[in-house]
DNA sequence: ATTCGTTTTGCGTAAAACACGTAAAAAATG
DNA sequence: CATTTTTTACGTGTTTTACGCAAAACGAAT
């Protein structure tokens, strides 16, 4: 046990959102031993910060401005290893929780997290454990009984480059022969990219290609 | 001037997160004039609240789990006309916030707002004026120009409900064919239907149409 | 009850998009 | 260099879209 009553836990928080900021500001209060210090409303604020500032534990919202959250952890858990991530997102879905924790994220709250339960999960992690909230558990219960009834699933979803940007082309709202033409390629390459894309993302309709568009970061709403 | 120094300005918060509401707490922490009288995370606790406790100002959200912002400012501004709405919300697009306009809402700021211009919202809507975030006019100016290049423009978009109830299957994933099963029409009436949407809204997309259904409360991201 | 406006329903036709299988270059990887 | 992955593309049949046209059905006002 790391986690002698006295010993100060270092936090920094990452959120486009100043009233979020606060909002977390406010949750730790009183509890003497959580010391913010530094915040970022993006990525790259976030990166510089860390330069100078090493925290314990980063509390990190997944939807910014310029780098998404789930790339902020990755980079992260590779380059600095010992500080861990919490996540707080808007979005409790399980795709979301999913990246978030193959990314490296030891802990995924949802933003109608308790005071009780954000201060737990950085305790928690503090002490080099994982933690997720009762919601999160739940969905990703749910969604481990889906795959357990459907045998395979969860293949690896990883889009290549071209299918990325094929994709964030059509999600702009590009009809095939508009991306075909932009990309100098045959519409056929078009419709085989977004076939492609469609099996490896398991989706049924382009509407959810759009959705998984607007959760990925990949277009705004 | 109906705002001599000293007078208390109630407020309740409406926001489904509880870091937000504590945000905003902590923003408006400090100056002794601002008195929260009541929070609700849902609409219908709002409502159930609002029978005892009636505030100067309402700092609403427009995504709520249950009712939607808009109509929440809506049914305020029927009700209960002395009590004024600002919206505080995550997305600063030209649709939410001529919505929320429209529906009768004072202010609208982004939640990246800053503690002086929340509070300086607060305080003009209470002075009886209106208030619009830098970032917030310069969304609704470029749209006014846009406009105005574009000469006519800004039909009366309300959807029938024949018309919403087809969107909302469409956005669900549905096609065209699976929607008139389920409805008992043609599938040519479904696409009759979209055309007419497509045409009301003036969206170019079946892209454009699944943004207008999330960023209508029509279906959940 | 009748007229008028709106909503809901539907068809025809041509163009575009989609599903699914197949497969050849090209590039990256070991 | 051999192998795998990525990017490119076609064939065929089905589905959806675009656009115009128009008949029922419904509601409200006269």
């Amino acid at each position: 046990m790391n986690n002698p009553a006295g010993s100060k836990i270092k936090l920094i928080l990452v959120d486009d959102h100043q009233i979020v900021r606060d909002g977390i500001k406010a949750l730790l209060e009183g509890e003497a031993r959580f010391d913010i210090i530094g915040e970022a409303d993006t990525g790259s604020m976030f990166f510089a910060l860390i330069k100078t500032h090493k925290p314990d534990i980063v509390l990190l919202d997944i939807n910014l401005p310029d780098i998404s959250g789930i790339e902020i952890t990755k980079k992260l858990a590779h380059e600095y290893p010992d500080i861990k991530v919490v996540v707080l997102s808007m979005y409790n879905t399980e795709d979301y929780i999913f990246n978030a924790v193959k990314a490296g994220a030891k802990a995924y709250l949802p933003k109608t997290t308790t005071r009780r339960e954000l201060q737990d999960a950085v305790i928690t992690v503090y002490n080099g454990e994982e933690y997720f909230s009762q919601a999160i558990s739940n969905v990703i219960l749910r969604s481990f009984i889906q795959q357990a009834k459907n045998e395979d699933r969860r293949k690896d979803n990883a889009l290549t480059s071209r299918e990325t940007e094929i994709l964030k082309l059509f999600a702009q709202g590009l009809s095939n022969t508009e991306i075909a033409n932009q990309l100098f390629i045959s519409v056929r390459t078009v419709e085989s990219h977004k076939n492609h894309i469609m099996h490896k993302l398991e989706l049924k309709s382009t509407v959810d290609l759009i959705k998984f568009a607007i959760r990925n970061n990949i277009i705004e709403i």
